[in-house]
DNA sequence: CGCAGTGTTGAAGAGCCTCAAAGCTCGTGG
DNA sequence: CCACGAGCTTTGAGGCTCTTCAACACTGCG
């Protein structure tokens, strides 16, 4: 599939519905084409976000060469599949989407949301074989990266490289929170811990209007990154509503100190991470 | 405390008992300190693994250089906490240890083993608070890094930079395996997978004789990383003691097939990964 | 209208946890 | 020499959490 105009899609295929057992894969093996979008870096208004660290003139000269250009997705549409070789990877610039892991029989695990500012597929371009297949739950747009120019951002910008490795590790940093979370928390601690995470993440990127946050995923969804059953998932929430209300794609959180009582949160907050 | 010289200890804490609520951080703060090591890189047995990537002579030269030198740990004693601010970073050398994280009830999970050539504590100097506590199960030896320097390995051995990226990647991949294997499966299968994870990691570091690697962990060690009690961890053991048996320090596999099939695990080896 | 996807609720059972206690191997001290 | 205690492993019993199965309501769509 080559690079398409403004307007059309950028590519991608419809994730399949949750197989109960076996034929999971029946899918088309087209891979999305990002399109060129001319400077776009200097406008994007991700790097305004206090969320993330300043780039200097030179990076900001150097992302705009060194970007290929966007890919676009839409709700439902897979980026990649796990074990695909990626020739690309990508920083997410709008919408939100996951990534998964499939297991032999079907079941899937959720391994983290994709929100605006993550990269990803990183792993899937170093290594030949993408650890997890990326979905969007919305329509979604990526800045994209090529793989075989990897290489010239350690080169000509040591800057970037650096942020790189500082992503990378603040993204261990954070599965590995959910490991914990995994590993020792009950239901209700792990849903507590979950929707105070995702809405602090999706806050810190601007996209809070008022205490609700933009979430376009399903209960099915939720299941699968808390290891939760789908029904046990839904009486949980149902258990919280008191304190957060998920309806019509938007998170709600009423009483965060309670839930941040329930998940046994500290109450520090993420420094600065860079930005590719 | 001081580099210290041939033969003596290169410090550390007592790691505690596992206390029931409270007072679980009644600890020194002292942190051991790296003492020189002339020219080791050289004459470092684990770049000669399979496990590893190659270093041009280049890179071999600048690594020298950018060592600061070795930290030495006994059994039980602590390199970091959690939330300590770090200035060095470290690869493991010989040994085998653990990365912990505490709850504020006093649970705590096993993140990840910490095998030889594994490089930790990237994100504590990044972030300015590690994520984890990291203990050692054996006496360990672990190569040591400044932070201050870090960005001379981006900008004089962008090579090296690179590999560090992927050393990031790949431990990112490592635990979102890690994250499905918590979520989606039966205490049998986590068993199951994690000590045919734990036995390949250690065979292609070279550590086998026969069926059986070093393992000087606990079961309390493996039922923190599994997410189990206790009792259920010993139970579950128990169980597959037709296929793997664990004692005095030594875990034997003595029929893999049967383990695979249990943990629903592909057959595919991990790729070499660079060492740093 | 029928159907597919999603959210919701109830009931029964399995898996895992907690509590409790006993055996084993150390090292220590009387 | 044996007694003793600490740390670890092992085993049993009871109960709670979470899963599975089943059914129904609601929505949007062909």
């Amino acid at each position: 599939m080559a690079a398409d105009v403004e307007g059309a899609q950028g590519g991608g295929e419809l994730i399949q519905p949750r197989a109960p057992a076996s034929d999971a894969k029946a899918l088309s093996d087209a891979r999305p084409a990002p399109r060129p979008v001319p400077s776009a870096c200097a406008r994007c208004s991700l790097r305004k976000q206090t969320a993330f660290t300043a780039f200097s003139a030179h990076e900001l000269t150097f992302m705009e060469s060194f970007r290929v250009g966007e890919t676009h997705l839409r709700a439902g549409e897979v980026l990649y599949h796990e074990g695909d070789a990626l020739d690309l990877f990508y920083t997410a610039k709008s919408g939100q989407g996951a990534r998964y892991k499939y297991l032999t029989n079907g079941d899937r695990q959720l391994v983290n949301f994709v929100f605006p500012g993550d990269t990803i597929g990183l792993q899937g371009v170093l290594e030949d074989a993408a650890a997890c297949t990326v979905a969007a739950a919305s329509d979604m747009v990526f800045c994209t990266f090529r793989r075989t120019r990897l290489n010239e951002l350690f080169t000509h910008s040591p800057d970037r490289g650096f942020a790189l490795v500082w992503i990378s590790a603040a993204e261990e940093h954070f599965l590995s929170e959910i490991i914990a979370a995994l590993g020792q928390r009950t239901a209700q601690q792990r849903m507590a811990w979950a929707l105070l995470k995702i809405h602090r993440r999706l806050s810190d990127l601007g996209l809070a209007q008022g205490d609700a946050v933009p979430f376009p995923f399903r209960q099915r969804d939720l299941a699968d990154a808390l290891g939760l059953s789908l029904v046990h998932t839904n009486k949980t929430l149902a258990g919280l509503r008191a304190h957060a209300q998920w309806q019509d794609g938007m998170l709600t959180l009423s009483n965060r100190p309670a839930l941040s009582e329930i998940a046994m949160l500290p109450h520090d907050q993420p420094p600065p991470r860079p930005l590719l």
